[in-house]
DNA sequence: CCTACCGATCGGTAGG
DNA sequence: CCTACCGATCGGTAGG
């Protein structure tokens, strides 16, 4: 509930992994440099560590922090009680609102989490994994009830997902679309599709 | 025509370009070395510099070349006299060929075309507005003359492009589903949505 | 195509 | 939080 979104009252730490995300959002994990966050932190490259281990344990707070804000949305759909295809609908939202509001760590998230190290690679590949599941159960009990069109679930959970990832471009273009518009148009193309 | 797919006869330049693709494919840009890429070429890494200017000339080579496939297939699309919500159907299977077939370059150019310098990152970044503007314009002139639905283009178009790169997760899963099938249930998906 | 090597930069540590 | 510095690795060149 407790929402800190980049305050003075945040943690050192906090401020590191946020100049982070942007930072490895803009040029990328592996082409960012401790020395760069440094000056964007506002110190020397070698007194970021007394905030943290290394580089890739930057990483990590993005993934699995990005990894339990995601779990913790597709547990309380889970467990409402409407029809199939209106939590399929929630759980476009919810991703259209991420992509929207916290695009860098979404970016950086589905970019770069390959280049975490063992174990972490590992646990964070089966989260991924586990969470796209879940949604896969969803579309499928929906499929069953006759909510959703008898199509293969697994293809459906990917398009959802990677179709919303495709707002990215809309930051940076001249948005001549408000975001609420963005979001209804985004949600009528994946229910009702393209064809008239 | 003359499709060479990494046989005995290309270029020693064409084989070291491929290699990349897949190489920059695992690993990203930034994070392969060139000593990476001898190896796997089975040259030493100075001796790669007899075919090659720099390792940016092979990110150059790699979307550019993508992106002049891209431009002869819209080129052809345009040409052709059939109902508009057909060509988008068009532009959409020879998304998920590319997807299918040649997804290392895909994804490559898709995720490191920022690492271009410049005069080619704004080259190249032109050339991208200008491919999503034609299928805009396609979308349009459907929706103008009722083939499809009356939705904001420019959204429809990133939602296409995107969802269809969600097929890279399929070549990781087991494929239980043929190519075949996906490119089918993509189609109905995107063209006909979700919901029953 | 190789050996030998360059300057630059990297992530990270020691010590205060 | 800084100065000073480490070994490793980077892209790339010289010269043959």
């Amino acid at each position: 509930m407790a929402k800190i979104k980049s305050s003075k009252n945040a943690t050192k730490k906090e401020t590191i992994v946020e100049k982070a995300s942007k930072l490895f959002f803009e040029k990328g994990f592996s082409a960012s440099s401790m020395r760069d966050l440094a000056e964007r932190v506002g110190v020397e490259a070698a007194s970021l560590y007394n905030h943290i281990r290394s580089k890739e344990e930057l990483l990590q707070e993005i993934c699995f922090k990005a990894a339990q804000h995601y779990t913790e949305n597709i547990d309380a759909i889970e467990k409402e009680d409407t029809p199939f295809i209106q939590k399929i609908e929630k759980i476009l939202r919810f991703h259209i609102d991420q992509m929207i509001n916290n695009y860098e760590v979404v970016q950086v998230v589905d970019r770069d989490w390959k280049h975490l190290s063992e174990p972490h690679l590992t646990n964070y590949h089966n989260e991924r994994r586990a969470y796209r599941k879940r949604i896969t159960a969803i579309v499928e009990e929906g499929i069953r009830r006759k909510e959703v069109k008898d199509i293969d679930a697994p293809t459906a959970v990917l398009i959802m997902l990677h179709a919303v990832s495709g707002i990215e471009s809309w930051h940076r273009s001249v948005q001549k679309i408000s975001a609420k518009d963005l979001e209804e148009n985004i949600l009528l193309i994946l229910l009702k599709g393209l064809g008239k």
